[in-house]
DNA sequence: CAGGACTTACTTACTGGTTTGCAAGTTCTT
DNA sequence: AAGAACTTGCAAACCAGTAAGTAAGTCCTG
């Protein structure tokens, strides 16, 4: 799907006789982006280089910029490449809206944990994608709002209110926060924090919070 | 206090002994300080430069260097700085522990809402932290080690449970996880966040949950 | 099915730029 | 006059990106 775009376009293929990449090219496009995956994580994009890059999938720079065309084309292509992986496991397992997908998310955080490198990416580019400018801002605009608006609904679904609801959005912005929060401490130390039981705790806690009728009682 | 440290250390002078720096030095090593704030939450720490630095205090970077000696050093320094300058502000107020702190971090919330550039500099220098041998990794493990302290004790106070309760110490990670997601999220768009709101929303809910007794009765 | 036409997948080599840090000299301050 | 606070100038590294060349693959035509 995500195929076409991310190419360099052919240099100009006028009367085109063969233009369709080889099949080794689609390969080899992944090693680069796995590459990319563990340097970007390990250094950050600002500091990890393309010779990095390079030297792990054992080709010259040029080689990587072959096939990306620029640094920022490479990084843009890492994101959509895990977003879809991302998506693909996701519908693998089964795709969960409503309700249920508060408990996928504490799955997910559990899973995370056996992770580290992948989470280590992510939270590097997050942080620095809030710097000026920097070329991964409307990705992880664009992630956040999507997954507001998915947890939303969730929390809606949950707690019987409605999906216009103020603290019901904020409760949705508080799940997602805890989870890429609880990600920073645990990289940091990884013993001083368990996140499934801790995202855990927090959507219970918040959805009790916003299912209050109860309480009038006592 | 932090001071002796976080000088250049005297050029190789035998047994360096307290050579006092000009009255104009601490003015300027202030001034250096706040532009590397800018620079650092502008670009990164990795992308942004000494000269970027020098220019915006009308130097130039070996003057910076004079100063700070190298820019790890001046990174350290300036984490020391506004951890200095925080705490100084919070002792202005008043100190809490205890229960009250935690309405005290609503107010840091909101307040943070007011001043993007403090934040994002923050946001930016702790995910790039993770990086691998990054110089602020000790400096923000050490600080979320002390936070995670603060906090445990003070919802251990509001709900009346142990400190060495797993479920409070995940309530404090889960607490500093969603000011940290919070800003993340508002600094990517700030209009789709109220971090007052939510972290006062959560912190509600967090003690609420652990406060549990109450509800055995429906 | 053979061979030219053309493209892809690289490499090597280079450019222009930026980076941190050092050394030595100059001016300012006390 | 001595040391602090700079500047100028420089070195050694690195980095992204371009250019040009080559081998191998693909595709069309006859």
């Amino acid at each position: 799907m995500s195929d076409e775009q991310t190419w360099p376009a052919p240099p100009a293929s006028g009367a085109g006789r063969a233009q369709r990449p080889q099949k080794r090219s689609g390969r080899r496009r992944a090693e680069i982006l796995d590459a990319a995956m563990t340097v970007f994580g390990e250094r950050g994009y600002a500091n990890g280089s393309l010779q990095d890059i390079a030297d792990r999938v054992g080709m010259t720079h040029a080689g990587v910029l072959h096939h990306f065309g620029s640094k920022e084309q490479l990084l843009i292509a890492l994101l959509e490449y895990r977003d879809d992986a991302d998506v693909a496991e996701l519908e693998g397992h089964h795709a969960p809206r409503g309700a249920p997908l508060l408990e996928h998310l504490v799955d997910t955080a559990e899973e995370n944990s056996k992770r580290p490198g992948i989470v280590q990416t992510y939270t590097v580019l997050l942080g620095e994608s809030v710097t000026d400018k920097h070329p991964a801002r409307n990705f992880f605009a664009g992630r956040f709002a999507g997954l507001r608006d998915m947890i939303t609904s969730a929390v809606a679904d949950a707690t019987d209110r409605s999906m216009d609801d103020p603290e019901v959005i904020g409760a949705a912005s508080a799940v997602i926060a805890t989870m890429d929060g609880l990600q920073t401490q645990w990289l940091l130390d990884k013993d001083a924090v368990d996140m499934r039981a801790v995202v855990d705790l927090t959507i219970r806690a918040l959805v009790r919070e916003l299912t209050k009728p109860a309480d009038v009682i006592a």
